[in-house]
RNA sequence: GCGAAAGUGGCGGAACUGGCAGACGCGCCGGACUUAGGAUCCGGUAGCCGUAAGGCUUUGGGGGUUCGACUCCCCCCUUUCGCACCA
C-alpha cells in the first residue's frame, strides 16, 4: 500500500500539465465557450493565502466547467505598473523592472505549485510595451472622440505617494494606497470623460443581475444621478433639486471656490478675503464631511429671487461644495436642514412653502423630517395649492420659459483624472509643439517607450521630465521642436480593458481581434475582492464601451458573473507583511500539500465570506484526502480493473442500493453546489457524507479492514458479490470525479490508479440518475400542534390517507391524542420530502 | 445621520421555493487496535431535568401571520460594510 505523498503527486501532475499544455485554448464555435477570470495581480512580491483564495475559487470553476464540455479560457496576467515598484526603486536602488520581473517570477511559481489551472501561453503584464502601446492606442482613440481631454484644475494630491489621485481613490479623504491625508493642487491633468456614460452606466447595471446587490448599489451611489433644475437668480445660477420650495428661498449660498466670490475678494479687500481665507485654511476634507461647522459670511450684495421678485442676501457658506452643481445653490430654510441651521445661526428669514399634504402649515421655527417631505404648496403665489411633484413639473417648465432656468441632471460621478507624476506608467502618447500646440502621437510610431531611467530621487515632479532625450522628440505633425507628455497614465487605465487583451494577448496590430472577443466576451464568471467595486469595476464597464464605440467589440458589459470573495484573516486581521501575520501558502504546502491547502480554503467558509485562517482547519482538510487516497488505494485492484459492469439494480441487495442512492444523491447535491451556486463549502461537505458512507460501507461488508492506518499492510477482502463491486466502483468514481475541481492533482493521481488514462478532463463530470437517487422508502415527521412527535418509515410513493392513519396510530404520537379532539391534519410537502401537522385541542 | 447585509452549539458553518434546526468539519469525550498513539477505525457531543424511556427550552430580544417560522411581517438591540453637508 502506498501512503499519500502530495509533494511528488503534486510535481508529476504539474509536470504533466505544463507538458501536455493542458490549458490551452483556442476558438472553438463547435462548442459552448466559458470565460473564467480572476482580477488579476499586483506583483508586490509574495502571495498570501488571502491573494490565492481568489485564484483556488476561480480555478474549482474552471475545472469543473471544463469537465462539463466547456471549452474554457482561464488566464492570467500581472497589473504590473505602479507605485510599490518605484517606492523600491528610491529605497533600494533596485530598477523598477527588475524588481517587477522578479515578482512576477516568483510568484508565478507559487500559483504553478498551487495547481492553478491557467492558460500560461496567454500570460501578461501591463509593464510590457506590447502591452502599454494599447493603452496608447486607445487613449489617441478617445482623444479622437473627446473622450480624453487635458485641462487645468484642482486635484487630489498625495503627498505620499507623491502624485495625484482620481477621486475614486480618495477614502475618507485619505490615499487608497498609502492613507495620507490628501491634500489639493492645481495642475494641467488629463482626463477621460466618464461622465459621457454615466447614464449609460447607471442603466446597464439594471441588466447585471448576477452581481452582488451591494457591488451595484455602491456603483449607483458613486454615479449619483439626481434629477432637478438650474434656475438663474439674476447673474448666479444655482442647482436645486427642490425648486417647488424656491418660494421659500430666502438666501442664496455659494461655495467659497466659486468665480464669483474669488473676484468679490480682489473688488473688496481684506475683510472679505479673511473670512474667505480662513474656509480654504480648512481642511478640504473635513469640509466636505461636515466635521467642520456650519459657517459663512455675508457677502452684502442681493439678488431677485425670480419667482418672489423678492431680493435676498448673497452669503458665502463653507458647507458649500465648488465642485458639484454649480457652486451655488439657493438656501430654503424652512425644508433643508443645512439651511435652517445656518439661517438659525445668522439670524435669517424662514418662510413655509410646503405643508404636510393631510396637515397644517409647519411652524417655521422647527425643523422636522416632515418639513423635508414632499408636501403641498403654501405662500407661493399662482403654485399653491400644487403637490409637491406636480410643482416641480410646472416650475421647471415655467423657468423655462422664462428663460431663467431648465431641467437638468446632476451627476456625482466626475471625470477621470488619469495623470499621474510617476514614472513606471504607461507614458502618454502626446507631445506639445511651438507651432501645433498638442499633438496626439503617431499610431505608428507607438508604443511610446518608457525610456530606461536609472536613478529615482522620489520628487515630487515627473521623473520622465528629467530624461531630455525623451522629453525633446519632433513633432509629429511639422517635424518640428516639440516636447513629450511626461505624466504617465493612472494604472487603473492598464486593468479596465486587459480581460479583452486575454482573448488575443499577442495580437500586434490591434489590441486584439474583434472575432476572438467576440467569441469569448463577455466574461463569465469574474471574482476578486470587493475594494474594487467601484474603482476597477466601474473603469472596466466603461472602457468596455469605449472599445465598443471604436467599433472592436459589441458588448456592452464586460463581467456577466461577478463574486467578490472573502478575505482571509489571521488573528482577526488582514493579512499584511507589517503586521507580520501573513501565511505563505508554499509553506502550507510544504506541510499538508497543494490540494490539502486548496481544499481547505475552499470548505472553511462559503467563497463571499472572509475567513479567520486556522492551521487546525487545514490539517482536518489534509486527513479527509488521506482518507480518501486510504479508501481508494485499497479498493483500486479490486474495482480499477477492465469489465465490470455497471450496476444493474435488481441485482443489488439493499446496502447496495443504498450506496447507490448516496452516490446519486451526492453527484445532484455536489453538481447544483458548484454550478450554478458556488457554494463551494457545501460541495466539499457532500463529498465527505459520500465518504463516509463509503466507508460505512466497506466496513459491514468488509471490503477491507477499514481500521488499518496507511502505514498498516492492507488485508484486502474478497469482494464477492458482483453487485458489490460494481457499485463501489461506481461511487469512488463519482467521487474522485468530483473532487477534482478541489484536490486536483490527487483526483488525477486516483484517477490513473483507478486504471483510466485519460484524465479526469476527458472522463467528463459523471452524471445523474434521478431513478437511481430515489428512495423507496421515507421519514414522515409527525407534528401535533406543532411538535414533533413521531416519525414514520413508510413507502416512498404512500397516500395521504395512508400517511394519516400510521400517524394516528404511531405509538409516540397516540399518547398525545388521547382526551383530545383532532380539529384539523394537514399533509403537506412532496416528492422525497412530507410532513404530517395534526392539530388537537 | 442615510443605505445595505448579517446575528444559529465551545468554534467555522449547514438548512434550495415556510416543512425533522445544528449537515460537514474543527475541538472535546469515549471505545477498538496497540509496547505506545498526537496515526487509523468506530461511537458520542446545543442547553436543562431524568439512571432510562422521555420531557422541556433553544436560531440576538419582543410581538405578529401560519397547521407549521432560522426562513415572511412589525418594533428593538448588536455587528460588519458602504455612503457621508451632493443642495
Amino acid at each position: 500500500m502506498a501512503d499519500y505523498k502530495p509533494r511528488t503527486i503534486e510535481k508529476k501532475w504539474q509536470d504533466h500539465w505544463r507538458d501536455t499544455r493542458a490549458f490551452e485554448v483556442t476558438e472553438d464555435p463547435a462548442r459552448p465557450k466559458f470565460y473564467c477570470l480572476e482580477m488579476f495581480a499586483y506583483p508586490s512580491g509574495h502571495a498570501h493565502v488571502g491573494h490565492v483564495r481568489n485564484y483556488m475559487i476561480g480555478d474549482v470553476v474552471a475545472r469543473m466547467k471544463r469537465m462539463r464540455g466547456f471549452n474554457v479560457l482561464h488566464p492570467f496576467g500581472w497589473d504590473a505598473f505602479g507605485l510599490p515598484a518605484e517606492n523600491a526603486a528610491i529605497k533600494h536602488g533596485t530598477h523598477p523592472e527588475t524588481w517587477t520581473l522578479d515578482n512576477i517570477e516568483h510568484m508565478k511559481g507559487q500559483l504553478q505549485r498551487i495547481g492553478i489551472s491557467y492558460a500560461w501561453e496567454r500570460e501578461l503584464a501591463t509593464c510590457t510595451p506590447e502591452y502599454y502601446r494599447w493603452n496608447q492606442w486607445i487613449f489617441i482613440k478617445m482623444l479622437e472622440r473627446d473622450l480624453a481631454y487635458k485641462r487645468r484644475s484642482s486635484v487630489n494630491w498625495c503627498p505620499g505617494c507623491n502624485t495625484v489621485l482620481a477621486n475614486e481613490q480618495v477614502v475618507n479623504g485619505e490615499c487608497w494606497r498609502c492613507g495620507s491625508a490628501v491634500s489639493t493642487r492645481d495642475l494641467e491633468q488629463w482626463f477621460f470623460r466618464i461622465t459621457k456614460y454615466a447614464d449609460e452606466l447607471l442603466a446597464g447595471a439594471k441588466t447585471l443581475t448576477e452581481w452582488p446587490d451591494k457591488v451595484l448599489t455602491m456603483q449607483r451611489n458613486w454615479i449619483g444621478r439626481s434629477e432637478g433644475a438650474r434656475v438663474h437668480f439674476d447673474g448666479i445660477e444655482v442647482f436645486t433639486t427642490r425648486i417647488d420650495t424656491i418660494y421659500g428661498a430666502n438666501f442664496i449660498l455659494l461655495a467659497p471656490e466659486h468665480a464669483l466670490v474669488q473676484e468679490w475678494a480682489k473688488a473688496d479687500g481684506a475683510a472679505f478675503d479673511a473670512s474667505l481665507k480662513r474656509f480654504q485654511g480648512q481642511d478640504r476634507t473635513a469640509r466636505m464631511t461636515g466635521e467642520v461647522e456650519k459657517e459663512g459670511f455675508d457677502t452684502g450684495r442681493t439678488v431677485i429671487n425670480p419667482f418672489t421678485g423678492q431680493p435676498v442676501p448673497i452669503w458665502v457658506a463653507n458647507f458649500v461644495l465648488g465642485e458639484y452643481g454649480t457652486g451655488a445653490v439657493m438656501g430654503v430654510p424652512a425644508h433643508d436642514q443645512r439651511d435652517f441651521e445656518f439661517a438659525r445661526k445668522y439670524n435669517l428669514p424662514v418662510t413655509a412653502v410646503i405643508r404636510p399634504a393631510d396637515g397644517d402649515i409647519p411652524d417655521a421655527a422647527a425643523m422636522t423630517e416632515a418639513a423635508e417631505a414632499d408636501g403641498v404648496l403654501v405662500n407661493s403665489g399662482a403654485y399653491d395649492g400644487l403637490p409637491s411633484d406636480q410643482a416641480r413639473a410646472k416650475l421647471t417648465e415655467d423657468a423655462r420659459q422664462r428663460q431663467i432656468g431648465e431641467g437638468t441632471i446632476q451627476y456625482r460621478l466626475k471625470d477621470w483624472g488619469i495623470s499621474r507624476q510617476r514614472y513606471w506608467g504607461t507614458p502618454i502618447p502626446v507631445l506639445y509643439c511651438d507651432t501645433c500646440g498638442m499633438v496626439p502621437e503617431k499610431y505608428e510610431n507607438l508604443p511610446v517607450e518608457l525610456p530606461r531611467m536609472t536613478e529615482f530621487t522620489g520628487r515630487g515632479d515627473s521623473p520622465l521630465a528629467q530624461i531630455p532625450e525623451f522629453v525633446n522628440a519632433p513633432c509629429p505633425r511639422c517635424g518640428g521642436t516639440a516636447r513629450r507628455e511626461t505624466d504617465t497614465m493612472d494604472t487603473f487605465v492598464d486593468s479596465s480593458w486587459y480581460f479583452l487583451r486575454f482573448c488575443d494577448p499577442h495580437n500586434d496590430t490591434l489590441p486584439f481581434d474583434p472575432a476572438t472577443v467576440a467569441y469569448w466576451g463577455p466574461v463569465d464568471f469574474y471574482s476578486g475582492g470587493v475594494e474594487h467595486a467601484i474603482l476597477h469595476l466601474i473603469y472596466s464597464r466603461f472602457f468596455t464601451r469605449v472599445f465598443r464605440d471604436v467599433g472592436l467589440t459589441t458588448l456592452d458589459e464586460p463581467f456577466t458573473r461577478l463574486l467578490t470573495q472573502g478575505m482571509v484573516l489571521k488573528d482577526g486581521q488582514v493579512m499584511s507583511k507589517s503586521k507580520g501575520n501573513v501565511v505563505d501558502p508554499d509553506d502550507m504546502i510544504d506541510k499538508f500539500g497543494a490540494d490539502a491547502l486548496r481544499l481547505y480554503v475552499m470548505f472553511v467558509a462559503p467563497p463571499e465570506k472572509e475567513i479567520e485562517w486556522t492551521d487546525a482547519g487545514l490539517e482536518g482538510s489534509w486527513r479527509f484526502l488521506a482518507r480518501v487516497w486510504r479508501l481508494v488505494d485499497q479498493l483500486s485492484e479490486t474495482i480499477g480493473g477492465a469489465g465490470i459492469p455497471a450496476p444493474a439494480s435488481g441485482e443489488l441487495n439493499d446496502d447496495e442500493r443504498g450506496l447507490r442512492r448516496k452516490t446519486h444523491e451526492t453527484i445532484r447535491r455536489v453538481t447544483l453546489d458548484l454550478d450554478p451556486r458556488v457554494h463551494l463549502n457545501t460541495a466539499v461537505s457532500g463529498l465527505m457524507e459520500l465518504v463516509n458512507e463509503l466507508y460505512a460501507f466497506c466496513n459491514k461488508s468488509q471490503c477491507f479492514d477499514v481500521g488499518r492506518g496507511q502505514d498498516d499492510v492492507a488485508s484486502v477482502g474478497v469482494i464477492e458479490r458482483p453487485g458489490t463491486v460494481a457499485v463501489l466502483k461506481e461511487a469512488v468514481e463519482a467521487l474522485v470525479l468530483m473532487l477534482s475541481p478541489f484536490a486536483p492533482h490527487m483526483a488525477e493521481e486516483l484517477w490513473e490508479k483507478l486504471g483510466h488514462a485519460g484524465g479526469v478532463v476527458a472522463a467528463g463530470w459523471p452524471a445523474f440518475d434521478a431513478e437511481v437517487a430515489k428512495a423507496s422508502e421515507m421519514t414522515v415527521p409527525v407534528q401535533v400542534n406543532g411538535k414533533l412527535r413521531g416519525r414514520l418509515t413508510v413507502a416512498a410513493d404512500a397516500s395521504d390517507d395512508q400517511l394519516r392513519e400510521l400517524a394516528v396510530a404511531d405509538a409516540g404520537v397516540a399518547k398525545h391524542l388521547e382526551g383530545k379532539t383532532i380539529r384539523k391534519v394537514v399533509i403537506a410537502g412532496g416528492g422525497g420530502s412530507r410532513i404530517v401537522s395534526i392539530v388537537v385541542t
